[in-house]
RNA sequence: AGGGCCUUAGCUCAGUUGGUUAGAGCACCUGCAUGACAUGCAGGGGGUCGGCGGUUCGAGUCCGCCAGGCCCUACCA
C-alpha cells in the first residue's frame, strides 16, 4: 500500500467492475426500497448541486441495499423542452440556419441526434461519484414508453374534464414564441418610470390623468377605471375618453379594484395586456384589443405609425408623441417588479392565447389530504407548510407549450375550429365519425416538459401495463429534491399520481438545503463561481478554470472580473480530493438548513481523513496479515480492556450512525463516524494496541485478541463507512474482509452492521475514561512544561481509591506506553509530598516531581489558572445549591447532582490550593 | 403587502423533551522526524449563544418586541 492514499488509481476501477457485475440491480429481499432520481435534464452538466443530492440518494441507497432491502435507484434525464431545443437552435445558429429552414420534422431529428451524441455527458458524470443507479434501468421522458404514458394521461384527464383549451392570458416569451407557466417566471424589482398622461374627455372639456410603466399598451387601452366611492370623478363614471394617438373612444367606469390613494386614483384598463386588467375586463365587458405579435411587435390592430415597432420602440414614440400633443403630464423614476423569463431572461408579456389547461383546483385536494394525513410526510416537517400555502391557493396549469421539442398534444383541429382528442388521427376520425373529407390537423403545441415528469415515479416502471416492477417499487420510498422545486415537480407528482394511480407517488420527501459558494452567493454561470464537482475530484489547474468560468458565457463583458475573483481565489487552481472526500464533505454539510456553504477548507479536511483511514488500514494490515487474527473463532482469544472498549465504542456508533440516517441526519452520522474513526480508534485504540503487539512478553491469546479486534473493527468500520465513502472502503476491505472472516466479491453486498446493544460494555468505557483522564493529565503537565514529548518521566500518584488502584496495576503498561513513564509509585497519605507539578483525576492526584524538569513560575501559572476555574465554578454552584426555590423545586436527581459536583469540586480546590502553596514555599 | 426562516468561537456549522464548565472541523499559538499517517502526533488559547424584556428554581433551547440577513407567495396601474 502506498504511504498516501491516492484516490484517482481505484476509483475509476471499481465503479466499472460495480457496473459490469451488474451489482446495483435490485437484488431482492422482503422489503422494498426505491428512489427514483429528479430526472436531470439531459442538456445538463453536474453541477454541485446534483453532486450533493445524489450523494445522498446514493447514501440511501447503498444503506438500504446492504440491509437486505431489494432496492432500486431508478436512473434517467429528462427531455428538458425549452433548454434542449435552444441548445440545438444555438447549434444551428452557428451554422448560419434557424430551424424554421429545417422545418419540424428535421429540427426534431437533429435534436435526436444532439441526444444521442451529447445528451450522456451528465451520466457519465454521476459515475464519478459513484452512483449506484442501475443503469440497466435507464429511462428518458421521450421514450416511447414513457411518451405512451403521457399520451395516454392526457387523454384521460381530458375526458375527466380534467384538461380543457381556453383562451386566456398567459405569460408569454416573445424570444422563446411559447407561453410558460407561473412558476417559471421570475419578478425581480428593477428601476423603472412612471408616465402620467392626461386622457382628454370625448365632450371635450377637461381630462383625466392616468398612470403608466408600460405606455405602448395604452394603443389597446379599452377602459379608464375609477373607484365607485371617488367623489373626485363620481361625475365622469358612465361618460368617455377620447383616448389620443388611436381616435377611439372609451368608456370611464366604476370598479373597487382601483385605489383611491395611488396616483391620481385613475387606471387605464388594457384587458389584453394586463391580468388584472383582464378580469376587470370581464367584469364590464370590455373589450379585448391585442396590439401586439407574438414576437412583442405591434401588430395591424394598433395605429398605422406604430405597427412593425418593437414594444420598447413603441413606448418611446408613444410617449413622444403624447408630448408633442402637450398630454405627457409627467415623468417619475419608479421602482417597479419586472417579470422575466427564467430561460430566456426577456421580459415576459402577459398575452392573449389559446392554451391547454390542467384544472389543478380539483386535483389538489387529495393531495393535500395525503400530507395532512400523513400518507406523505415531508423531512424536515417545516416544508409541509410551504407545501400546503401554495396548494391551497393553486392556479390552473398552462401545460402547452409552442415548441417543436416535446409530447406533442394527441389533439386535431378540422377547419370549423372544432377540435378532437384521441391517440391518433385514425382513432379521432373513428370515434368522433369523420369522413375522409374532413381535413384534421394535430395541434402544433408540446406539452410542458413537468407533464412527463409528474408521471416520473411509475411511467418509468412500465404504467400503463401492470407490471411486476410497479407492484414491487411503487409507491417509491423517498423522494430526494430541493426546496425549489417543491411546487413545479413535488407537488405535481402527488397531484398526478394519487389521481391516476389511486396511491401516492412516495411516501417520505426529504427536502435538502440548496449548495452556495462559500460567501453564501447561489452559483451561476454569469457570476462565475461554479465548482464543477468533478474539478474537486480530479483537481484542476488555474487556467483551465479560468478559461472553463469565462467561455461560453451570455455576458462576456463580466469575464475580466470573474477572472480576477477565481484567480484570487484559487491562486494555484484546485487540488484533487477524490470521490471520497467530496462525498463525505457534502454529507458534513447535509444538516436542516436551507443554505449549503460550500467550503474548500471542509473537504480538504476530509482528503485527510481518507488519508488517516487509509494509514489506519496500513497499520492494521502490517500488523495482521499472514498473522493469526482469530479468524476462525477457534483458537482462544484473550481480549484487553482495550480490546472490549473499542469494540464497544464501535457498537455504539453503530447505533449512532443508524439512528442518524433514519432520520435523513447525514451531519450527524458522518461526524459520529469521523468521530470514532479518528479520534477513538486510531488516537487512541491502536496507540493501545502497541503495547499488546510490541511486547514479546504478552501471550499469543492476548495478541491474538488485539489482532482479531483491530481487524475486525476496522472491516466493521468500514461498512459503516460504506455508504458514505464507496471507493476507499471497498478497496481496503478487499484485503480486510477475509481476515475478518467475511467473505463476499465486494463490501457493497455485505450486510450492513446492525447495532448489537450485548456488545456494549460499559465497565470497560469507564476504565478507559480513567485511563485517558490519567494520561491526559500527564501530557498536560508535559505540554505546559515543554517537556520534549521523548523525555520518560516518573510519576507518583497519591490519594486514589481502591478503584485508582485497581485500575492502575491491570493497565500500568498502557500508561507507560502512552504518557512514556518509566515509573508509576503510590504515595501514602502521610508520605510527604514531594515538589511537583500536579494534575487531578478525580481525586486521584497525578504528581510529576520537578527534579530539574519542572520550571516553577510556569507550575504557579498553570495552577492558578486551574484554580481560578474550579472557583468560578465554585461560587456558580455555590449560588444554585444556596437558592432554597432551587433545592425545592428542582427534582431532587438535578439537586442530588449539583450537590455532588460541588463536594467534587471543593475537595480538587483544596488539593490544588495545597499543592500551590507548597510551590509557593520554596 | 402577506407568510416563513436564519443570527452560537476568526470562518463553516452541530447543540434532541429547558438541567454538568455550550461542542466539532478549519484557522491560530507552542512543542515534536516516536517503527500507520507531517494529508501527521501531543498540548493550548478563543464564545456575556444578535439586542432588550418576559415565563421558570433554572433559558442557546419556550414567549413577546427590536435590529440585521435571507427566502417564498402576491403585486398598485
Amino acid at each position: 500500500m502506498d504511504k498516501t492514499f491516492q484516490p484517482a488509481n481505484i476509483e475509476t476501477r471499481w465503479y466499472q467492475e460495480w457496473e459490469d457485475k451488474g451489482y446495483f440491480a435490485p437484488q431482492g429481499g422482503e422489503q422494498s426500497y426505491s428512489i427514483m432520481i429528479p430526472p436531470p435534464n439531459v442538456t445538463g452538466n453536474l453541477h454541485m448541486g446534483h453532486g450533493f443530492q445524489e450523494a445522498i440518494m446514493d447514501a440511501l441507497i447503498r444503506y438500504h441495499r446492504m440491509s437486505g432491502c431489494n432496492t432500486l435507484w431508478q436512473a434517467g434525464t429528462d427531455h428538458a423542452g425549452i433548454a434542449t431545443q435552444m441548445v440545438v437552435e444555438r447549434q444551428l445558429e452557428g451554422q448560419g440556419i434557424n430551424r424554421y429552414d429545417l422545418g419540424r420534422e428535421k429540427f426534431v431529428e437533429k435534436i435526436w441526434e444532439w441526444k444521442e451524441k451529447s445528451g450522456g455527458a451528465i451520466t457519465q458524470q454521476m459515475r464519478r461519484l459513484g452512483a449506484s443507479l442501475d443503469w440497466s434501468r435507464e429511462r428518458f421522458t421521450m421514450d416511447p414508453g414513457l411518451s405512451k404514458a403521457v399520451q395516454h394521461v392526457f387523454i384521460r384527464l381530458y375526458r375527466e374534464g380534467l384538461i380543457y383549451r381556453g383562451q386566456r392570458l398567459v405569460n408569454w416569451d416573445p424570444v422563446l414564441h411559447t407561453a410558460i407557466s407561473d412558476l417559471e417566471v421570475i419578478s425581480e424589482e428593477e428601476r423603472g418610470h412612471m408616465w402620467h398622461f392626461k386622457y382628454p374627455l370625448a365632450s371635450g372639456e377637461g381630462h383625466l390623468t392616468v398612470a403608466t410603466t408600460r405606455p405602448e399598451t395604452m394603443l389597446g387601452d379599452c377602459a379608464v377605471a375609477v373607484h365607485p366611492e371617488d367623489k373626485r370623478y363620481a361625475n365622469l363614471i358612465g361618460l368617455a375618453i377620447t383616448l389620443p394617438l388611436c381616435d377611439r373612444e372609451i368608456p370611464i367606469i366604476a370598479d373597487d379594484y382601483v385605489d383611491r390613494e395611488f396616483g391620481t386614483g385613475c387606471v387605464k384598463i388594457t384587458p389584453a395586456h394586463d391580468f388584472n386588467d383582464y378580469e376587470m375586463g370581464r367584469r364590464h365587458g370590455l373589450p379585448l384589443i391585442n396590439i401586439l405579435n407574438d414576437d412583442a411587435v405591434i401588430n395591424d390592430t394598433a395605429p398605422i405609425s406604430y405597427r412593425g415597432l418593437d414594444r420598447l420602440e413603441a413606448r418611446a414614440r408613444v410617449v413622444a408623441d403624447m408630448e408633442a400633443l402637450g398630454l405627457l403630464d409627467k415623468v417619475a423614476d419608479h421602482t417597479l417588479s419586472v417579470p422575466r423569463g427564467d430561460r430566456s431572461g426577456v421580459v415576459i408579456e402577459p398575452y392573449l392565447t389559446d392554451q391547454w389547461y390542467v384544472d389543478a383546483k380539483k386535483m389538489a385536494t387529495p393531495a393535500i389530504a395525503a400530507v395532512e394525513n400523513g400518507d406523505i410526510q415531508f423531512v424536515p416537517k417545516q416544508w409541509e407548510n410551504t407545501y400546503f400555502a401554495w396548494m391551497r391557493d393553486i392556479q390552473d396549469w398552462c401545460i402547452s407549450r409552442q415548441l417543436w421539442w416535446g409530447h406533442r398534444i394527441p389533439a386535431w383541429y378540422d377547419t370549423d375550429g372544432n377540435f378532437y382528442v384521441g391517440e391518433n388521427e385514425e382513432a379521432v376520425r373513428q370515434e368522433n365519425t369523420l369522413g375522409d373529407t374532413v381535413i384534421l390537423r394535430q395541434d402544433e403545441d408540446v406539452l410542458d416538459t413537468w407533464f412527463s415528469s409528474a408521471l416520473w415515479t411509475f411511467s418509468t416502471l412500465g404504467w400503463p401495463e401492470e407490471t411486476e416492477e410497479l407492484a414491487t417499487f411503487h409507491p417509491s420510498t423517498v423522494l430526494v429534491t430541493g426546496f425549489d422545486i417543491i411546487f413545479f415537480w413535488v407537488a405535481r407528482m402527488i397531484m398526478m399520481t394519487l389521481h391516476l394511480l389511486e396511491e401516492v407517488p412516495f411516501h417520505t420527501v426529504y427536502i435538502h438545503g440548496l449548495v452556495r459558494d462559500s460567501d453564501g452567493q447561489k452559483m451561476s454561470k454569469s457570476k462565475g463561481n461554479v465548482i464543477d464537482p468533478t474539478d474537486l475530484i480530479d483537481g484542476i489547474g488555474l487556467e483551465e478554470l479560468v478559461l472553463k468560468r469565462t467561455s461560453g458565457m451570455m455576458q462576456p463583458q463580466l469575464a475580466a472580473k470573474i477572472e480576477k475573483s477565481t484567480r484570487r481565489q484559487f491562486p494555484s487552481g484546485i487540488e484533487s480530493y477524490g470521490t471520497d472526500a467530496l462525498r463525505f464533505t457534502y454529507y458534513s454539510l447535509a444538516s436542516t438548513g436551507r443554505d449549503i456553504k460550500f467550503d474548500i477548507g471542509r473537504i480538504e479536511g476530509h482528503r485527510n481523513f481518507c488519508n488517516k483511514i487509509w494509514n489506519a488500514a496500513r497499520y492494521v494490515l502490517m500488523n495482521c496479515e499472514k498473522e493469526d487474527c482469530g479468524t476462525s473463532n477457534k483458537a482462544a482469544v484473550e481480549l484487553s480492556l482495550a480490546d472490549r472498549w473499542i469494540r464497544s465504542k464501535v457498537q455504539e456508533t453503530a447505533a449512532e450512525v443508524t439512528r442518524a440516517v433514519a432520520n435523513y441526519r447525514f451531519d450527524l452520522a458522518s461526524q459520529a463516524l469521523y468521530e470514532f474513526i479518528w479520534n477513538e480508534y486510531c488516537d487512541w485504540y491502536l496507540e493501545l494496541s502497541k503495547s499488546v503487539l510490541w511486547d514479546d512478553g504478552a501471550s499469543p491469546e492476548a495478541k491474538r485478541g488485539t489482532r482479531q479486534t483491530l481487524i475486525r473493527v476496522l472491516e466493521i468500520s468500514l461498512r459503516l463507512l460504506h455508504p458514505m465513502m464507496p471507493f476507499i472502503t471497498e478497496e481496503i476491505w478487499q484485503s480486510v474482509g477475509a481476515l475478518a472472516g467475511k467473505s463476499g466479491p465486494t463490501i457493497m453486498l455485505q450486510p450492513y452492521p446492525e447495532p448489537n446493544e450485548h456488545e456494549i460494555d460499559v465497565r470497560a468505557n469507564k476504565d478507559i475514561e480513567w485511563l485517558k483522564m490519567v494520561i491526559e493529565g500527564i501530557r498536560n503537565i508535559r505540554g505546559e512544561m515543554s517537556i520534549p514529548p521523548g523525555k520518560e518521566l516518573s510519576v507518583l500518584l497519591r490519594n486514589g481509591d481502591e478503584n485508582d488502584r485497581q485500575r492502575l496495576s491491570t493497565n500500568s503498561q498502557y500508561l507507560r506506553k502512552l504518557a512514556k513513564i518509566n515509573k508509576i509509585d503510590w504515595l501514602g497519605v502521610d508520605d510527604a509530598v514531594p515538589l511537583a507539578a500536579t494534575s487531578l483525576a478525580g481525586e486521584l492526584e497525578i504528581l510529576v516531581p520537578m527534579a530539574g524538569l519542572i520550571d516553577k513560575e510556569a507550575e504557579i501559572v498553570r495552577l492558578s489558572r486551574e484554580i481560578g476555574k474550579l472557583e468560578n465554578d465554585l461560587t456558580r454552584l455555590q449560588g444554585k445549591l444556596g437558592n432554597a426555590a432551587f433545592v425545592d423545586k428542582a427534582p431532587a436527581a438535578v439537586v442530588a447532582k449539583e450537590q455532588n459536583k460541588m463536594q467534587a469540586q471543593q475537595q480538587a480546590l483544596e488539593t490544588l490550593q495545597q499543592r500551590l502553596s507548597r510551590i509557593r514555599d520554596i
